[in-house]
Order: structure tokens, then sequence, then C-alpha cells
DNA sequence: CCATTTTCATAACAATGTTATGAATCAAAG
DNA sequence: CTTTGATTCATAACATTGTTATGAAAATGG
């Protein structure tokens, strides 16, 4: 695809992660999700971008401790790389710069 | 997908297309965009992205009279339709929330 | 041990984004 | 009137991103 930019759930998901301290697994990021946007997203989706998101530099994981709690193999801990956020930053700016004067036209009583 | 949100390149022709007073065909989108985003996209891709959108709905087209200027084809003018309102109302809306709280991290200057 | 819980992990599939290629249409040149 | 060039539509093939299905890998309590 030869884009520089992030795909709308990855950006979603970067943005999730960096509330949550910049350190999470993928259960915590879907909950945030759920809680911030409202969106229900799937584990194994959430997973599925992090680590083509690790592939591609963007966050780096590592295996957590093991949990102390009832059941539960060893969490894959996320963090982000300091390379994505410029990424974060452009594709804020842009999108704000298309809303922008469009107020009027995204009202919701219209 | 089964998913009811757009993806990031269809939110971007979309507001494009309000900003043209919502009547535009593929060249005209493209060069709106590379002006307000600082994005090339291909028209190829602006069309495919417009044509798919028109299939879910979202916009609706209409060939324009014959162009009375150099060379080229008749040209596909497209329109929003409402229904597209709320999901750019979504979109931006939970991105907002997504970013919300995040300023100190998003400055530049980090 | 065994059953249960939770998460990781992979693979298959679906939607979205992109490029390559070429046909359709029109105007100007000759 | 034919050729040439310009502009856009249109389709198809491909790449990336998003999603679901499925099951193995831990870990704990009984």
């Amino acid at each position: 695809m030869t884009r520089s930019s992030l795909g709308e759930l990855e950006e979603v998901v970067l943005l999730t992660l960096l509330h949550l301290n910049n350190s999470a697994y993928a259960g915590e990021i879907v909950s945030e999700i759920a809680g911030r946007a409202g969106r229900d997203v799937a584990s194994a989706t959430a997973y599925m971008v992090l680590r083509r998101l690790e592939s591609k530099g963007l966050v780096k994981s590592d295996l957590g401790e093991p949990v102390p709690e009832r059941g539960g193999r060893p969490r894959r801990v996320f963090t982000i790389q300091p390379s994505a956020l410029p990424l974060l930053r452009n594709a804020r700016d842009s999108r704000l710069a298309l809303w922008k004067g469009l107020e009027d036209t995204m009202a919701s009583n219209r």
C-alpha cells in the first residue's frame, strides 16, 4: 500500500494505549475503547492490530509476569514507540484541517 | 467486516466532498485533499472510494454535461446522501473522545 | 490430576486502500 | 476528416487493514 499513515483502528488502539499510561495488554485496551469510544472490539482484533503495529516498529511488547489471579497465561504487554507519535499527530492535524469549516454541516441538528 | 463506521480514506473523501459544496468529481476531490490535508491521492483511488461509497448508499452520482474544455470525457459528479452525515459525526465524536486528555503527550515538543 | 478460566496465537476471511492499465470522449492540429 | 493529445471514467489485480473462528498455552482451585 505504501502508505505512511495509520488505519482507522490502528489510530484508535494507539490512542487508547496512551490513555493506559502506555502500558497495557489486549484485554485492557478492549475495555478502554468500549469505555471511551463506546465501540466493541474483539480482543483478538485488538491483539492482531497490536502485533501488526509491532511488526511496523510502532509498538513493542514483552510478556509480563505470570498473573496472580484465577486463570490465564502470561499477558503480553504493549508499549508505544516514539516513532508512532508523529503519525498520531499527523492523523489528528490533518483530520482537524478537514473538519474545519464544516461545523454547520456537521451540527447534529441538520 | 460488519462494521458500521468509515474507513480512514472514506472519511477524508466525504469531508472533502462537503467542502466542495457537496458536488464534485474525482479530480476535484484529489486536488482539494492535497490542498487541505497535504495528502496525495491518485485519482483512481478517489474514484474507487467514491464508487464503493455509492454502493453503500452513502453518496450518489450522475454523469455531468460534456465539458466545454480541452479534452476529457463526461465527468461523474458525486453528492453525499443524508445517511452519511451521522457516520461522519460519529467518527468525529469518537475520535475527539479519544484525543481528549492526551494534549500533553500529543504536543509536538515531546 | 482434572476442570475451569483467561489470554495468547494463528489462520482464514472480509473490507478498505492502491496501483496499473486501458477504453471512452472530446478538442485542436494538420 | 484523420490524427494527435488531453482528460476522465472504468475495471481488474493486488496490498493493507479489520474481523472472526478456532484452539493451544498457561495458571489456579478443587
